[in-house]
RNA sequence: GCUCAAGUGGUGGAAUUGGUAGACACGUUGGAUUCAAAAUCCAAUGUCGCAAGACGUGCGGGUUCGAUUCCCGCCUUGAGUACCA
């Protein structure tokens, strides 16, 4: 019989789907294990290689508990909401939501072909009504919900409206905007109902605010901080701009401080919850409020120093700080305007790259120091950030480099405050033990204690106050655009209302027209989706209001880290129509013990998702508030793109490997170099003076037909384009390229009429680079091709044999041959021709010895998530089974178990071929049992003083004699005792041995 | 600039708490089989050397009987972050 994969794997794969195999039930005796994916964007390019390294290694891991007498929760589902599935859609015109359908299907089909181990029962789709009802509850909830300071938790907002209406405000702790007046209980009760709803808009947990947002015209959408990388959007790198629109807010903020703690219980890598930390972005210090000269108002800064407070010699305000209009003296007007004008007109971008330039403007205005009283000259420059802290800075420039560079700039005093610190050249920015100077009461004191006496004496004088600063800002919330869930909101007066919980779920309207607009107007605002649902509808209708006129409904979306952030609760109930989940599976299932994902979703969905379970957790809702217990990050496999290098359109050349080589081989055999130089300059890079001459004497020896070069005598008056040859255009696996097949290629049309210049072997070699592998880059590798070559199991193997998980690795097919062999050798050592090998067979020593090394190491291995290395381990075991000639059924019924959650499906039909009726999956991850593995000891000298004693390495408990026997037996050992025989080996507990000589 | 991670053959990568560096695989070379090719099997494969042997884990030091592993100082690469007061 022969390995025949393709059947074996549509067999079983059948099978587990019609047994339901990998059902997860609600309730079992079995202790629970929840193993999770970051569950996939159906994208219209359908999975490459890459998409399915972490969903392998969930399922070793999941399957390796079932093993192991586990109840395991390992399911999957779809985020189908958001930015990347709409632009799909977009660009191939076509409606969202038959896109999405499509991709799914195709994402299905991809999946199952790899044989992974999923519950589909308990597949949930954020774009799907019966999910997002429970998103838009959700909602619902936040905004039913403020956060209590001295509870430090969310609490209803009605508990707020009674302390309101019992005391006003002067006595709540909430996390609230900063703008918020004092009122008693009286004045409460006597305002307006209009106003008591504004100002409790301002302590939801989503708040309707104008803000500053993030506004990117290409997308027609603003987009939230983690949404943009280097000043553009991450998706599509469009340009973003800062712009006013009143927004949907999540006052995430408000769980900075929980956020920060709560990494401490979670096992995650130090890499991701780092970047974490830095995104809340946590300093300590003070407010420092400073008195202006001459006027009314007082400017407000932050200060991680305090202890430098006596080295202030001027403030400096972010350029859009409103005070900067009420203080400029009519003098500074001009300069000041200009200057504000100026910097407004700099995109983020400019500003971002721009962090040399030192600029600034005198306002004319002088504050007063709060202890010393003397003037302090107000500027502003553009490095004082309006979006931290308050905007404004007390600049100390002795203790601060961008201070002390602005003050050098403007020729503004740098008065010293740090005893025996030379401040002459750069600031001094060192916290340590340096003691302060010339600064009155602070003087001789060291940072911590000076800091600590300069907030007293700032609060003392109501002039500041010990304060936390996050970095962390709250999450905008709406996008404009028509693929994401509607909010369940609308308005009466410009105030916004819920819905009722039991209308839920506000569903999306089906529309013709869903692009979105470069002005933010929203799609479902178009007259074509008014009243597009009944439940509205009756809503609008109870209010008596007149939709054609108003805007009763809020026609924003929410944006695509909505549905991600709660749906890991949803699979623990997939169906429940009346609950987001039932109490019992949430605290029957608790938490994912296991979540598998990509790194980019650090400051994202990682951080948002925690923000609602935590906010869930205080509703009560869910039993944990930290969601995942152990997180990893799988690395990402890129691809090996292809490149030919033209000199203008139908020209081409090889990439030889090295110039001097080139060189050597000179013209006459038809090499010839394009640098890489050249290829890293980008389509105008420069060629260097060698290179050009040889490119000269090309272009005259080979004048190819389509060679379509200007150039004037014997100047080299071009330049040379790389282009993307796609990798169906190879010879197999190599680096050469099908010429033929490319030429016929119409997407490389513009190569068809060409001459190539070849090697002396007659082949056009192309340049390969390892980048991420996407469509774009003509660099993709499908699985659906590997799966019919060689089978999701080799593929499985493959993926987890390229290399440590979490790291990023180049994917390069050819290799693949390897763990495909070991699979058919696997094969052998079960199958003959003309059936089972396995025979009732003893197992001798050898045997034992092979598989019980096996339990071992890939035990380890999968338990440290070393899969790369268990792969190794396998291909060991076989070849030393076979080479033993081993047919014991004792041996290697277990050694399947071993096999089967990396490659199951084989796994699967030998397991019946052993006569089993049930599934491996049934079956008990093997024991390891120390005592079949007998190693050589080996000893290593410690130390020679009188005694010798040794550092013995032993595999397993030997017994006393045992050690001495092969201590002194051992010719190797005894060589390392430099010649010395000794008499008789003393064991002492551990591994030190006492050797007497 | 700051933070983190990593540098091992032609390649991907192994190597337990410091203990035979290069497992396993790819690739390459030679051989067997074949009319031939594919597939399969066998052997060799860190570098230098005919060999004995010497040298070898980015560079320079250190600790140790012993260092890929620990310490100090550099260099390089990758990732994240960026005027955060």
């Amino acid at each position: 019989m022969m390995y025949n994969f393709n059947e074996i794997e549509a067999k079983w794969q059948k099978y587990w789907a019609e047994q339901q195999t990998f059902k997860a039930e609600n309730n079992s005796t079995k202790p629970k294990y929840y193993v999770l994916d970051m569950f996939p964007y159906p994208s219209g390019a359908g999975l490459h290689v890459g998409h399915p390294l972490g969903y392998i290694a969930s399922d070793i891991y999941a399957r390796y508990k079932r093993h192991k007498g586990f109840n395991v929760l390992h399911p999957q589902g779809y985020d189908s909401f958001g930015l990347p599935a709409e632009q799909y859609a977009i660009q191939t015109g076509q409606h969202p939501a038959i896109t999405t359908e499509a991709n799914i299907k195709t994402y299905r089909r991809q999946l199952d072909q790899m044989g992974f181990s999923f519950d589909w029962s308990r597949e949930v789709r954020t774009s799907s009504p019966e999910y997002y009802k429970w998103t838009q509850w959700i909602f619902i909830q936040l905004f039913n919900s403020y956060y209590n300071n001295s509870l430090n938790k969310a609490e209803s907002i009605d508990a707020l409206v009674d302390v309101f209406s019992l005391e006003g405000n002067s006595n709540v702790d909430a996390v609230c905007d900063d703008a918020i007046p004092v009122f008693t209980a009286d004045e409460w009760n006597s305002f307006s109902s209009v106003r008591q709803q504004q100002l409790l808009l301002q302590y939801r947990l989503t708040y309707l605010a104008e803000t500053e947002v993030n506004w990117c015209p290409e997308l027609g959408t603003v987009l939230a901080n983690d949404e943009i990388v280097n000043g553009v959007s991450e998706r599509g790198g469009y340009p973003v701009t800062r712009k006013k629109m009143t927004q949907w807010s999540m006052r995430i903020s408000a769980y900075a401080e929980r956020l920060l703690q709560g990494l401490h219980t979670i096992d995650w890598t130090d890499a991701l919850k780092e970047s974490q930390r830095n995104w809340i972005g946590k300093s300590v210090g003070a407010t420092v409020v400073f008195d202006l000269k001459d006027h009314a108002s007082t400017i407000e800064v932050f200060t991680t120093r305090p202890d430098t407070v006596f080295g202030v010699s001027f403030m400096t305000l972010a350029p859009e700080h409103e005070l900067v209009n009420q203080i400029t003296t009519p003098a500074q007007k001009p300069a000041v305007d200009a200057y504000v004008l100026a910097t407004a007109k700099r995109s983020e971008r400019e500003r971002m790259a721009d962090v040399k330039t030192i600029s600034g403007v005198f306002t004319g205005a002088y504050a007063e120091h709060p202890f010393t009283k003397q003037a302090v000259p107000v500027w502003i420059g553009d490095y004082v950030l309006a979006g931290y802290g308050t905007g404004a800075v007390m600049a100390v420039p002795c203790g601060d480099q961008r201070d002390y560079d602005f003050a050098k700039h403007f020729n503004i005093e740098i008065p010293n405050i740090f005893e025996g610190v030379d401040i002459s050249a750069e600031a001094f920015t060192d916290k340590g033990t340096t003691i302060i100077a010339n600064s009155d009461f602070l003087t001789g004191l060291e940072y911590k204690e000076a800091s600590k006496q300069a907030i007293d004496a700032l609060e003392a004088k109501n002039h500041g106050l010990g304060k936390i600063n996050y970095r962390l800002r709250d999450a905008v919330f709406s996008r404009q655009r028509y693929w994401g869930e509607p909010f369940p909101v609308y308005y009466i007066n410009g105030l916004p209302q819920m819905i009722a919980a039991e209308h839920l779920p506000i569903s999306l309207p089906d529309v013709e027209k869903y692009l979105p607009t470069e002005e933010g107007e929203p799609p479902l605002g178009r007259a074509e989706v008014w009243a597009w649902d009944t439940t509205l509808n009756a809503v609008v209708e109870n209010h008596k209001i007149d939709h054609k006129t108003i805007f009763p409904l809020e026609l924003n979306t929410m944006p695509g880290w909505a549905g991600s952030s709660w749906y890991f609760n949803r699979y623990m109930d997939a169906h429940n129509t009346t609950e987001f989940a039932s109490t019992e599976a949430l605290n029957y299932w608790k938490e994912v013990d296991l979540y598998i994902g990509g790194s980019e979703h650090a400051t994202g969905h990682l951080l948002y998702a925690r923000f609602w379970q935590k906010f869930l957790f205080d509703l009560g809702v869910v039993p944990v508030d930290e969601f995942a217990k152990k997180l990893i990050n799988q690395g990402m496999i890129l691809g090996n793109s292809a490149f030919g290098y033209g000199f203008g359109p139908g020209f081409s050349y090889e990439k030889p490997s090295d110039l001097t080589d080139s060189l050597k081989c000179g013209i006459k055999i038809k090499k010839y170099v394009i640098p890489k130089l050249s290829y890293d300059k980008g389509i105008n890079g420069e060629l260097d003076s060698t290179t050009e001459t040889i490119v000269n004497n090309i272009i005259e020896e080979y004048k190819s037909k389509g060679f379509k070069v200007k150039y004037v005598g014997d100047e080299f008056s071009g330049t040379f384009t790389p282009f993307r040859i796609s990798l169906d255009h190879l010879k197999g696996v190599t680096d050469f390229l099908d010429i033929e097949s490319l030429k016929q290629d119409s997407l490389f049309s513009f190569i068809k009429d060409a001459d190539f210049v070849l090697n002396e072997n007659n082949e056009y070699v192309t340049h390969r680079e390892v980048e991420k592998m996407s469509k774009s880059k003509y660099n993709v590798v499908n699985p659906d091709d590997i799966v019919s070559d060689y089978g999701a199991d080799s593929l499985r193997l493959y993926e987890m044999f390229l290399g440590p998980l979490e790291q990023y690795k180049p994917w390069n097919t050819s290799g693949i041959t390897g763990v495909h062999n070991f699979l058919k050798k696997l094969w052998k050592l079960y199958v003959s021709e003309d059936g089972s090998k396995v025979t009732s067979a003893v197992a001798t020593k050898d045997h034992l010895k092979t598989l019980h090394k096996t339990i071992k190491k890939v035990t380890e291995d999968i338990e440290n998530f070393s899969f790369n290395t268990s792969v190794s381990t396998f291909m060991i075991a076989v070849n030393e089974l076979t080479a033993q000639g081993c047919t014991s059924k004792t041996i290697l019924e277990p050694l399947l178990v071993l096999i089967a959650p990396y490659a199951p499906h084989i796994a699967e039909e030998l397991w019946e071929q052993l006569g089993h009726k049930e599934s491996i999956t049934t079956a008990e991850f093997p024991e390891f049992d120390a005592s079949h593995l007998v190693e050589s000891v080996k000893a290593y000298p410690i130390s020679f003083n009188g005694k010798m004693r040794f550092t013995l390495e032993l595999s397993l408990d030997l017994s006393k004699e045992e050690i001495e026997a092969a201590v002194m037996g051992n010719e190797k050992t005894l060589a390392q005792l430099e010649g010395r025989v000794p008499k008789k080996v003393i064991v002492v507990p551990g591994k030190i041995v006492n050797i007497v000589g």
